[in-house]
DNA sequence: TTGTAAGCGTTATCAC
DNA sequence: GTGATAACGCTTACAA
């Protein structure tokens, strides 16, 4: 029969009779141990070991009203370009002893509140926010608590807000400036559904916007709107390559559906990139690294996730800390060239 | 100036007030509404409504010992198949009220270990670890805690703990037949590092067992070990391609290995799957979709987070359980052909 | 159906 | 340096 088993988790108070101090000490010999006779750390930290003892982190957070906890709000694990930077900000944070909280909405407003109450609830002690736009509920949450916060991926405009991340419409600018410097006058765009989805929409913002610059006009039926999904890729474009002229450039929306939109090119005989040339937003190195042809401004997403946890653990430890940082992307050119030839 | 700023966050006692109840209703009132007479749960909810009222989940989980939350501890976020997995777990997790605690601990057990215990610290009602095998201080701890639990992505061959996952061996056995059905002899295998890493370990057991009994010995310098990266998949090709003869069949550890094999192929100008046949487990549908001849098996991920979370919540909900439960996997051929005629 | 009050396991403010 | 002890905000018998 297992001992473990059997008997109960042990508390604080059972620490500090085990090593004849009060429990104010054992307390105190765990969070500031510089304050505690040296011999009584020691015996203690014994008594730790000898009892396996683990703080109660529910009674710790009452007492102390920190949870030593991080709230994580995004869209989506689904997408890479999420998890890269979820996994920097958990690896930062755990490295300074706290811990991760994650909750996706799924592009949806109303999950989007509901997940982040839930994280108030349990006390978060900061919080990391998607994109610049959010529900007004939540932002009055977070007011109402008081609770530190950074908007990421995306700068806020007002500049009332932290916030750490990336131009999307300069992004867009130079992707668009890149190709019309290699000579494509014909243009479509597979975007992202900008509803909602603010990078989205400042990203066809950044294409219509160079391309205006150039007296070049973008026709409705030159963009459609998709959802990140590969088979929106293949059917994207579908659709704008049925128009005349047909288009020498397509832009995607992000690297998803420039995957899928290469996948219809070769399914197509397509010559990528002699006949089209195909680009798009953050990275899939994975599998731009087996397809040739494919251009694409990349995002340093994990920098990212660590200088969110930065940005809170100074904030939360009384440091200075950036009110907005921006982020600097990378146009990545694998084998993109001109247009064909008339 | 914003008033919401000024005014600290409501107590349960302040919705008491408000609402003309003692505490004990309020919190009925939240909790177990059937046992409140509706005109008075209808109050409590406009004062809740009037006061921006969240409840205190420190206080909550001290007093009512259930915090609400579950740990995830897995290697990576990197890799998109345990992302996925992790997503599908947090969704379903979020529709039950369940918030997500999440711990990486990059294949190093020491920080298993540590992070481990830090959400047992944060009090998590219920853990899900990856894999079978683990450092003894973590399943001490967790039943010094008496924490439910399952372990995922492999199966116990012991039959002592709940597990959900798949066979490894057995998949490897599958891809392996698959390769020998079509006439290969002569094989690769770029495993992933197997050392603390009982997937690892599985597959290319699996891999050995399918082709000893054909009588097929896998050389050790076939037989190359590496991290899960593209370069390492790209240099894992190059080494096993020196011997002579030449394999025709490169099975590879993951998918990532897969991908930075097939790289390597068209760096060298090698025809896949012609002059060589590449196959992998996991799946990444974004990279094979653009890539001849990728045959994988691939593992239901979704389905499995899914699985993890169910399994938890029924037993914290006191609802009976599987044990064990194993997940198919399914093998996806993309092109894979036999070995070229000599 | 509702109220009273005793915890839940820490931390923090005092004294000593 | 250390020890009493009062919070911390909620849940939950037990009473009413």
């Amino acid at each position: 029969m297992n001992a473990g088993s059997t008997r109960r988790a042990a508390k604080l108070a059972d620490v500090a009779r085990l090593a004849r101090v009060s429990t104010a000490t054992v307390s105190r010999a765990l969070t500031v141990p510089d304050k505690v006779k040296p011999a009584t750390v020691t015996r203690i930290r014994q008594a730790v070991e000898a009892l396996g003892y683990v703080a109660h982190g529910a009674a710790r957070a009452l007492a102390s009203r920190r949870t030593h906890t991080i709230g994580l709000v995004i869209p989506t694990l689904d997408n890479a370009i999420f998890a890269n930077t979820t996994h920097a900000l958990q690896r930062t944070l755990d490295e300074a002893g706290y811990t991760l909280l994650l909750a996706c909405h799924e592009f949806d407003a109303g999950v989007e509140a509901r997940v982040t109450g839930a994280l108030i609830e349990r006390g978060v002690d900061g919080l990391v926010l998607l994109g610049t736009t959010h529900p007004p509920s939540v932002l009055r949450m977070i007011d109402t608590h008081q609770i530190p916060y950074v908007l990421t991926w995306a700068l806020d405009a007002s500049g009332r807000y932290p916030c750490i991340g990336f131009d999307n419409r300069a992004a867009a600018v130079r992707i668009a400036d890149h190709l019309l410097a290699l000579g494509h006058r014909e243009f479509a765009v597979i975007s992202g559904v900008t509803a909602g989805n603010e990078r989205a929409a400042d990203r066809l913002e950044g294409v219509r916007q160079a391309l205006g610059a150039r007296s070049i006009a973008l026709a409705p039926e030159r963009v459609v709107e998709k959802p990140y999904t590969l088979s929106s890729g293949r059917e994207g474009l579908r659709e704008v390559l049925r128009g005349t002229p047909r288009p020498t450039a397509v832009i995607c929306g992000n690297d998803v559906l420039a995957i899928g939109a290469l996948a219809e090119c070769r399914a197509q005989a397509l010559a990528v990139p002699r006949e089209l040339s195909v680009t798009g937003f953050d990275d899939l190195e994975m599998a731009a690294v087996v397809t040739p042809g494919l251009t694409t401004v990349h995002f340093p997403t994990t920098e990212l996730g660590a200088y969110a946890a930065q940005h809170l653990l100074a904030r939360l430890a009384g440091r200075p800390f950036e009110t907005r940082t921006e982020l600097p992307v990378e146009l990545v050119v694998r084998g993109s060239t001109g247009p064909p030839s008339r």
